[in-house]
DNA sequence: CCTCCCCCATGACAGATGTCACGCCACAGT
DNA sequence: ACTGTGGCGTGACATCTGTCATGGGGGAGG
């Protein structure tokens, strides 16, 4: 039997998901996790084979839950499950060391499928995301800029960014300003969402 | 047999529900639709008992679909199925005719337990949002500023949105105050934000 | 009829935002 | 030692945004 741990935040698609896999003869789903956080721990108590990581969650994401249990349990095979099929996200998932990358769009049998041939040492990715992900590249992004339009995301005003990460005004209108620009973007809302697409973020 | 049909837009979620609700006896899913706007055809086709929509659906939104069904047949349950559970989307449902509102972070077994209890004609809606949407109350947004901030989403800017929807940038700038004020916000971005939280978008 | 309220518009003004030029410091590479 | 790059800051400037006052037109309701 392939024990699995699963993870996700809504408790409804969690446990349709163990439903569904449960119905297959060779999976076992020995463990569940609602927050990012819970990851590991889990995975150490019931010494699962595959970790199914939703990458939206609290405490701590599905990726750097990834990150977390690559360094932890090295053994384990990892499987990002996310909604959103963002170049970025699959890059990074890639480095976090996760072996397969789904988006929940695609069928159900993938998933079960997913399972066992990253057991087999494979790795799975959709060739389409893959091609995307590394026609975007790399961030263009310093760390500063990142975090300064990060801080931006939903109305918050430059004086409470400024606040927030103890700088003056003028530099976060500066990194906003590169930022801007490197996203191809007209002003910092636009800026936010092409960053979020590509995973900048 | 209680037959359903389950609409909602991503695979792997609406098949490993369908694997879920198969494991009552009593249940049958008889019926499922990745678009909103299939579900009524899908609704007559298989002549179901109770119709569980998503609301976050391409084409036609579950809201909308619910609205559509239940005057096409006004005999089929209606069970909103959302991942947010926002006051507004509550009251909009209700609005639209539906029996019962579940969000996916509630239990797995809220959902069949939902699912026979509008058939026995009961409402089912979690109180704590029921006491949200009505505290919301109606949305304070005439047409025209509830139009104009939904133009102003992710960073178009005030010319963009007059030439759009053929007005002055100086309207446009009403509006958008007036929304602001309205919403309690502190510029567009948080109006959009606290607008779509409301449902009043 | 008169009064609201909504629609649309203009003009003026303060404040926020985006851009640019320029400076300082630290650190890494050549 | 020199240069490049990134972090951090200032000042100046043009533009965009948000607010307010004010106006005309139309429909609904007292």
């Amino acid at each position: 039997m392939i024990r699995l741990l699963l993870a996700e935040d809504q408790s409804m698609v969690r446990e349709a998901l163990a439903a569904l896999l449960s119905l297959e003869d060779d999976l076992d789903v020995v463990a569940q996790a609602a927050r990012g956080d819970e990851v590991v721990a889990a995975a150490r108590e019931h010494s699962v084979d595959v970790a199914l990581l939703d990458i939206e969650m609290p405490g701590l994401s599905g990726l750097d839950a990834a990150a977390a249990l690559r360094g932890a349990c090295p053994g384990v095979k990892i499987v990002i499950l996310t909604t959103f099929g963002r170049p970025g996200y699959l890059r990074r998932a890639m480095e976090a060391g996760a072996d397969a990358f789904l988006v929940k769009d695609a069928p159900a049998a993938r998933l079960a499928e997913a399972v066992r041939r990253v057991l087999r040492g494979e790795r799975v990715i959709d060739p389409v995301l893959a091609a995307a992900a590394l026609a975007d590249g790399a961030s263009p992004l310093t760390e500063r800029e990142r975090e300064v339009l990060g801080a931006a995301a939903d109305g918050v005003t430059n004086a409470e960014i400024a606040d927030a990460l103890h700088l003056s005004q003028g530099t976060v209108r500066n990194y906003l300003s590169l930022a801007i620009q490197k996203t191809g973007a007209r002003n910092r809302a636009e800026a936010v969402r092409t960053a979020r697409d590509k995973g900048w973020l």
